[in-house]
DNA sequence: AGCACA
């Protein structure tokens, strides 16, 4: 048949012109978009083919138009620059068929692995264990392995099952990852989730770019040793900032002014707040909020962390722990406030009525135990609207005229009622029931364990935050609901909630 | 680095 039999005929001759290209030696796991993109400005490509040949690091792409096809040739042909895709020089030849014939169902056959792509992130914004603590809500992740693509990130997430996998993709496609496991410069992370071609991966390593967490005993790979400790991240790779008993507050959205007195109040539910002062930076608003002790500062932080003083959405607080230990109050302004006696005689005690009292739900949590003084009110029954009832003590560290303005009362919530009820993550009134659509904001993950069950139909009551003290009179929670559960804000419906049952230890 | 899919 063959006329120029040769024992390589087809590397001998140049291929004759196709609309289909034949390129090699991609990078594992080439995707779809990363052959679009590269062929893209020589033509509409009508289809693709990726992950063929026996390393599965071969593909295809199908322009509409023959001379589309010529033109991408004949550019890396005479070109200084080969082809590339992740640093990798592509080779490129017409294909010696003419079209591409696929059964590709392009997406959605349902396969235990998902493929990921990380919106918006560079490589290594998102570490394999956030991921990992993501995909966990849904089930055992056996394996995981990540790559990089140009301009993105990408990760293969193995289930055992690919009903697993599905409601993982549910869940997340299109969500973001939750901020708090991120690092502050990093943007939205936005998931988009397909199921992959695979159902097995292949990991080699434990390593920074794949695990297989059904194996324990394999090895480590020597570049993933020492990635902890590095940039104060854990060994989780999740943000761990070195913790402080001051915390730093910044506030989005600031619609109010927010006074000193405010922030005691809110900040006051967690402890005994001993300085605050506020200033403006480049950023805006910033607060310094001191405790007595680190374990009362993280217990407010944690608590507090992208919750809004006011609700609307208004004045969502983001906080971090301030570097300093010790504030240095001179004098007692409106910038600056000393609670801790030696300034102000009618701050010279713990001026709430909220005296220690354990933090419901926060499984065991004593976050007063530190407290270097006893305070005064300690043994004072919670009441429900007496502890910010400004005629109920002595000390009413909140004017009046800002009550009004504090907390907007949202129908479920009596006048008189302390921001203990207040609602603050979200946006909106969310003591009501869901307005239509928002209740994606709040799917609930399912637990993995016993730690966190899912919580069916758990609406707007997941952005209510608890505050310690009196609120226990007037849980807005169903009993038993755990408070970790209200500390993810929603951001716009970007963001999902998660149980927290991480599996290994932070 | 070298041509899939049924």
């Amino acid at each position: 048949m063959m006329a120029s039999a040769s024992s390589q005929p087809q590397f001998r001759n140049t291929q004759p012109p196709s609309k289909v290209i034949h390129l090699r030696n991609l990078p594992w796991e080439c995707t779809e978009e990363e052959l679009i993109e590269l062929g893209k400005p020589f033509g509409k490509i009508v289809n693709t083919k990726c992950n063929v040949g026996a390393n599965r690091n071969q593909a295809f792409i199908e322009f509409a138009d023959l001379n589309q096809a010529i033109a991408m040739i004949s550019y890396y042909a005479s070109s200084a620059e080969p082809a590339q895709l992740r640093g990798k020089t592509v080779y490129l030849q017409y294909s010696n068929r003419q079209e591409i014939v696929n059964n590709k169902t392009t997406g959605d056959v349902p396969s235990n692995v998902l493929l990921v792509t990380i919106e918006g992130v560079e490589a290594g914004d998102v570490s394999i264990d956030v991921l990992h603590v993501v995909f966990s809500a849904f089930g055992f992740v056996n394996k995981i392995a990540t790559f990089e693509k140009t301009a993105g990130f990408q990760a293969l997430v193995q289930f055992s099952d690919s009903e697993t996998a599905s409601t993982a993709k549910n869940a997340l496609d299109g969500r973001s990852i939750p901020r708090y496991l991120l690092q502050e410069h990093v943007g939205p992370c936005t998931l988009r989730i397909t199921f992959s071609a695979h159902t097995d991966l292949n990991v080699k390593f434990q390593s920074h770019r794949s695990r297989d967490y059904t194996n324990p005993f394999l090895p480590v790979a020597p570049s993933a040793m020492d990635v902890s400790g590095q940039l104060g991240f854990g060994q989780d790779g999740m943000k761990q900032e070195p913790e402080s008993n001051v915390i730093l507050a910044t506030v989005e959205n600031m619609q109010y002014a927010i006074t000193i007195d405010v922030l005691y109040m809110v900040f006051s539910a967690f402890g005994t707040v001993q300085k605050i002062a506020i200033f403006e930076k480049n950023a805006g608003f910033q607060a310094l909020i001191q405790y007595p002790d680190i374990r009362t500062a993280r217990t407010a932080k944690e608590s507090l962390e992208g919750h809004c003083i006011y609700g609307g959405g208004f004045c969502k607080l983001h906080l971090t722990y301030s570097h300093h230990t010790n504030l240095n109050v001179k004098i007692n302004n409106d910038r600056g406030r000393d609670y801790t006696g030696g300034n102000t005689a009618t701050m010279s005690n713990q001026p709430s009525i909220l005296g220690p009292q354990p933090i419901p739900g926060l499984g065991g949590t004593a976050p007063y135990n530190s407290v270097p003084y006893p305070p005064p009110n300690a043994m004072i029954e919670p009441q429900p609207g007496a502890s910010w009832d400004t005629g109920a003590g002595t000390v009413s560290p909140l004017p009046a005229q800002l009550q009004n303005q504090m907390y907007m009362h949202q129908g479920a919530m009596p006048p008189g009622v302390g921001p203990q009820m207040m609602p603050l993550p979200g946006q909106g009134s969310q003591l009501g029931p869901p307005p239509p659509g928002m209740s994606p904001q709040v799917v609930p993950l399912p637990g993995q364990g016993s730690q966190q069950g899912t919580m069916p139909g758990m609406g707007p009551q997941t952005r209510m935050m608890q505050l310690p003290g009196q609120g226990s009179q007037q849980r807005a929670m169903p009993p038993g609901m755990s408070t970790q559960m209200m500390q993810f804000p929603d951001q716009g419906g970007q963001q999902f909630p998660m149980p927290f049952s991480l599996p290994y230890g932070r």
